[in-house]
DNA sequence: ATGCTCATTTAGCGCTTGATCATATAGCCT
DNA sequence: AGGCTATATGATCAAGCGCTAAATGAGCAT
């Protein structure tokens, strides 16, 4: 029986400040993921395999170790390059459609991203209305154009209205929430994302155009 | 200056036992759905005005408490007299759709359910999971029904495959997600609820009509 | 091998939490 | 008015929380 083989004596190992400080971090990511800001971090340390005051070492407080958990798991994640990809007219609308929420799954439909977006919402959602806000300012209007010239109707120069910005909500909406179903409650989603994906897609720019130059008769009233 | 007029004295109410339980009960639910259940007896306590252990007269113990609220919640929201609302063929499906959601919306798109039911999905998604399967087995095999139907094409005998679910389902979860964003991320939707689900349905309905068929090559290949 | 540095642990403080029990008093019955 | 009942409160416990400070020892330079 060695010195450690039982519990009275852990394994203390050494490691360089940053490579420990990264390790905090993704364990942090995880179990805060699974676990919400309400946490423990004793727990955390638990799951490390460290004791819970070494955290303190590497993060002045919780408060601090939550801010860097955002910070890494929402920072970079939008990508500029999505808004030209869907504005390359060269390419069939429902192509560019596809392509961007391939990406953009990859980006965002992670557990993690989901989840700590949920736990946010839920506890403050300050966070959340910021990124819906650049999803709103950023994307939504870019795809209304898109789908209005797909359809054939002129771009309106003030840009989309409310009713307008929440039918091509409706369409990002959808994918997210089957994200939702994947990765809060957990169920098995059984189709494959890109089949899906292609299915919603075809079928919201078909249904576009006949239903697209009804919604936009208040903006542009008969002469 | 009166007994009671500084912090000293508090107002001590007698009530009969009915009539307080459901004074917490209602309580806790408006609190929880805020704070999650991570929420303290005490701060719940402060908010009816009464003091923290009189909460333990009326329930064993804050997780009993707890599952009062879920029971409370959920149950009896759900209506079996929408299947029949969604299968009376009498009526275009268009207006059936309409109809269903406007009774849905009423019944579950609270803040209430809508926040209690993610804080659920993220502590412990069983409950989720089992009113999925409800939606699942209930509600979104009459829709498909109902959508072939309306397409012109003959309902599968053995039920609809998990592609044609999974799309049904994403003109479902598009409309919940609309309640996420409005009780969640507490984000103004100023569009009315109506027209924009007469609006999506529209879509929906009439993108059915061509992507549909394609939907379902898989389950009847062409001979 | 030996000593030094600082990453890591052990011990523990102050506070909050869910829960308990004895005490006090509101409100009905007579 | 006076007494009884049981609703409501005050005091308090044990466990768990974020966080701190001193002791320890791993791993490098020499």
């Amino acid at each position: 029986m060695t010195k450690d083989s039982k519990a009275g004596a852990p394994v203390r190992r050494r490691l360089a400040p940053a490579e420990r400080e990264r390790q905090i971090l993704e364990g942090a990511i995880a179990y805060f993921s699974e676990a919400g800001f309400s946490g423990q971090t004793r727990e955390l340390s638990r799951r490390l395999g460290i004791t819970q005051p070494l955290l303190y070492r590497y993060f002045p407080s919780k408060q601090a170790l939550v801010e860097k958990v955002y910070q890494t798991v929402f920072q970079g994640r939008w990508n500029p390059a999505w808004i030209p990809l869907l504005q390359d007219r060269g390419v069939p609308l429902r192509d560019r459609l596809i392509e961007f929420y391939r990406q953009y799954a990859q980006a965002t439909y992670r557990p993690e991203w989901i989840r700590i977006y949920m736990h946010a919402g839920l506890s403050d959602p300050t966070l959340n209305q910021r990124y819906i806000r650049l999803v709103r300012r950023e994307l939504l209007p870019v795809m209304c154009a898109e789908v209005r010239h797909h359809c054939g109707l002129a771009v309106a120069t003030d840009g989309p209205d409310e009713q307008e910005i929440e039918f091509v909500w409706h369409l990002h909406g959808g994918i997210f929430y089957q994200a939702v179903r994947r990765h809060v409650y957990r169920t098995r989603v059984s189709v494959d994302f890109q089949t899906h994906v292609g299915l919603v897609v075809d079928n919201f720019l078909a249904g576009a155009q006949s239903v697209y130059p009804r919604l936009l008769v208040k903006t542009a009233p008969d002469p």
